[in-house]
DNA sequence: AAGATAGTGTAACATAGGTTACTAATATTG
DNA sequence: CAATATTAGTAACCTATGTTACACTATCTT
């Protein structure tokens, strides 16, 4: 566990809070399409991610959802700490994308280490910026971009994620994740096949030249 | 200055703090319209709000723009806290949204007390979770309710912002920050106004029964 | 007062995207 | 293997919202 904290966390954080969280952190390991937060829950713990994406979404009653970020090597989800440090139920839901491995913090200590750590104090704080850009930049997506156009962005983000140039999701999983309809998703997703942009196949989609 | 600090901030900060505040800071007062921080800009400074209301919004090139939040009375603006630390330009434009009240805190300040008043951290971090919440909750609206709603949505929020019954604004000003097109939002006054819910009037619109 | 400008009302039309319904192909299960 | 469920393709239709164009009025300017 140490020596994955030094690879990704080394030029981040103290040494000293290395060896820290080695003692006090619980190494994960998950595969993918695992769920690690449900909504309702309490979260008394934020992940450090070591490598893999978590997905976190936004669920409703009526069965629909809301992409709002991934989290990614490197980093943490300050959804997570903000329920932490407020001891308030989580409203969002965290599904592994790809397998992914992390280190669980327990949330005593990350108030501790922030007076502690200076480096520990700027990470968290970057998350939060990090988090505040993506809402804002999903925010824009949603407010001025065409179906089309997020559909493109969609199919390309989870073949990177994926590290593939193909995406193992239905039309309707599509649909749900940009809150629209199967329906319509196959329409638009047929345009691109046309434009030679991607082939379809039953269950997974392959990008040729996107 | 301090009676203030006091009144607005006493239950949430260390009494020294407020002392401190009130040695390094700078008391502003704008009136209503007036811009605080315009894109481009460096920020080197956050802003406590004693009262009234600061609108942050996002302009583009092209003219659009998109209302992101209203920061109110015992808050600050964690979008200029995330320039502050980062040494960033500004991504954002702040205006006044009516006559207000602030205290204006250096930046070398903001981490330096971190480390030093435990509620002043908790304060800041409290203000980041505001914020993403706020930002989630404009992403929902955007991508789940009609135009229409929002419109309502809208006239309200400006109303109790305002402490008034009526919303000084044009039909474009409102297409704008709701980033819409002026004639469509003429039309669904028009039908709140048929509905008996507001009256329209030139410059300004009542809202009579929302 | 004449003209210019800004704000509003309204009609006609375009289009993106949602809905319903049906078909066909593939996969899963008993 | 037959029956059933899942996934995808496609057509016909509907509606919310955007666009263009023009008329009318209130307000400001000179």
């Amino acid at each position: 566990m140490l020596t994955d904290l030094q690879f990704v966390y080394g030029s981040l954080l103290e040494a000293s809070l290395l060896q820290e969280i080695n003692q006090v952190g619980t190494y994960r390991q998950i595969q993918a399409g695992t769920e690690i937060i449900r909504p309702g829950e309490y979260i008394k713990s934020i992940p450090l991610l070591i490598s893999g994406a978590i997905k976190v979404i936004r669920e409703y009653d009526d069965g629909e959802e809301l992409l709002l970020y991934y989290v990614e090597e490197g980093n943490t989800c300050s959804m997570s700490m903000a329920c932490c440090t407020e001891q308030k139920r989580s409203t969002i839901k965290a599904v592994a994308e790809v397998d992914t491995l992390f280190i669980v913090i327990p949330n005593q200590k990350i108030e501790e280490w922030i007076g502690r750590y200076p480096r520990w104090r700027s990470f968290i704080f970057a998350s939060y910026q990090n988090r505040l850009e993506e809402m804002l930049s999903s925010l824009e997506k949603v407010a001025f971009e065409r179906l089309d156009e997020r559909l493109i962005e969609h199919l390309k983000e989870k073949g990177r994620i994926n590290g593939e140039n193909s995406i193992h999701q239905t039309h309707k999983e599509i649909a749900d994740e940009l809150h629209s309809s199967r329906v319509v998703i196959s329409r638009l997703l047929k345009k691109l096949e046309n434009l030679g942009q991607i082939k379809l196949h039953r269950n997974y989609i392959e990008l040729t030249d996107l």
